[in-house]
DNA sequence: TAGATTGTTAATCGATTAACAATC
DNA sequence: TAGATTGTTAATCGATTAACAATC
């Protein structure tokens, strides 16, 4: 689907870009290249230069005829069409391993998102502490949201738990919702991205089997 | 990239798209549903029947007309398209918290993956046993990839030690990188997919700040 | 000013959808 | 046989690429 910006209709291919893009000027930004030419990241990301104006053009103009663009505003125009500057506060739904990892994954934080708390329904694990996060009990969910003003929620739990927690947490307050349980997630209420690595590993093994498609994605 | 498929070329979206096929037909076998129409299928999964049969028509027709599909026989096939009935040995290069958790993830072993062992470069860590799987010290993964004839290895490792770590494995003979470190991997002589799942956060941010999308991806 | 490079329109390419003849 | 539904070709739609005028 689609998303509007500015009335415009922006392409999902588009959005889904817009990562990429801001992964490699930050980058830059670290090397400490401060001006870059669409050429020049054409070069650098293996797409056409056609492209990378293209879709900056969706957001309005970044760049300055015969200079080019400059690494750290265009860095920060994008993170902030991406919502990164918002500091959206964000809970993590189980604390089973893959809860645990998502808890230590530091690249959240690094990205804007603030990751408050976990939630579990298993006694043993509420209460603990996981990388100076506390696993609270998932009765106190609702409270908690309402309380913190909680955007968004990463759903690490079992797959038959997911439906009803998606629906309970649309309920709270809750507007985007990361889902890592492989399973199908559906709503109008919220927006959703389901991470499904399996699915990955599955590509992966269609690319080796045929012998294919190893200059990558 | 497209991939060959019998001399055809096979566009990236439809084997992206055949996971999600896989899944779906799963499910229906479960409950035991062993006949459906692309008409059917459709209306699951939200998007439409001639896309199904076009999809699957590139790796030859699975149907009959007037009857429809044997969801047993098509869901066999899309496994063996995606070369799930390979049984490829796959290792975890990382025994931290992401890998703990992967080793856990039970979907790899249902798609028929195989997981052999961890491997990490932490004295602390070489020895452990994660759900059954031993932790062995990196230096060892040569000798370990020729002599159990591993295919795939999956990176759960920090972003800095990424690329050289992917030269090393495609220099063993591993012929498919799962790359969760977040870090652009590019190979001529592996396959790679790339799971950024900070990425997916970042798109949720976007859809989150311009309350679109809500009928998701 | 001359050179560089964008923003944007136009052309091309590829993927999706529609339609329908084939056939179970 | 009549009805259903595929496989496949043709039409449409949208995304990518090319081109170039605008302009820094």
């Amino acid at each position: 689907m689609d998303m509007n910006y500015n009335g415009k209709k922006v392409p999902d291919v588009v959005i889904k870009r817009l990562p990429r893009y801001y992964r490699y000027l930050g980058e830059f930004l670290k090397q400490g290249i401060n001006r870059i030419s669409s050429g020049y990241l054409s070069e650098k990301m293996n797409v056409t230069a056609s492209q990378i104006r293209q879709d900056f053009n969706y957001f309005g103009g970044f760049g300055q005829q015969g200079y080019g663009y400059n690494v750290e505003y265009l860095y920060k125009e994008i993170g902030a069409i991406l919502g990164l500057d918002e500091g959206y506060k964000t809970i993590i739904i189980g604390a089973g391993h893959l809860g645990h990892a998502l808890a230590n994954h530091t690249t959240f934080e690094k990205r804007g998102f603030k990751i408050l708390a976990l939630f579990d329904n298993d006694p043993d694990k509420i209460g603990e502490v996981i990388n100076g996060l506390t696993v609270y009990n998932v009765n106190e969910l609702e409270h908690y949201i309402k309380e913190n003003d909680v955007k968004i929620a990463i759903l690490a739990i079992p797959k038959g738990a997911t439906a009803e927690m998606a629906d309970d947490l649309a309920e709270y307050g809750i507007e985007g919702l990361c889902n890592f349980s492989y399973v199908e997630l559906e709503s109008k209420k919220v927006a959703i991205e389901n991470v499904h690595f399996t699915d990955s590993l599955m590509t992966l093994a269609y690319k080796i089997k045929r012998k294919a498609g190893l200059d990558n994605e």
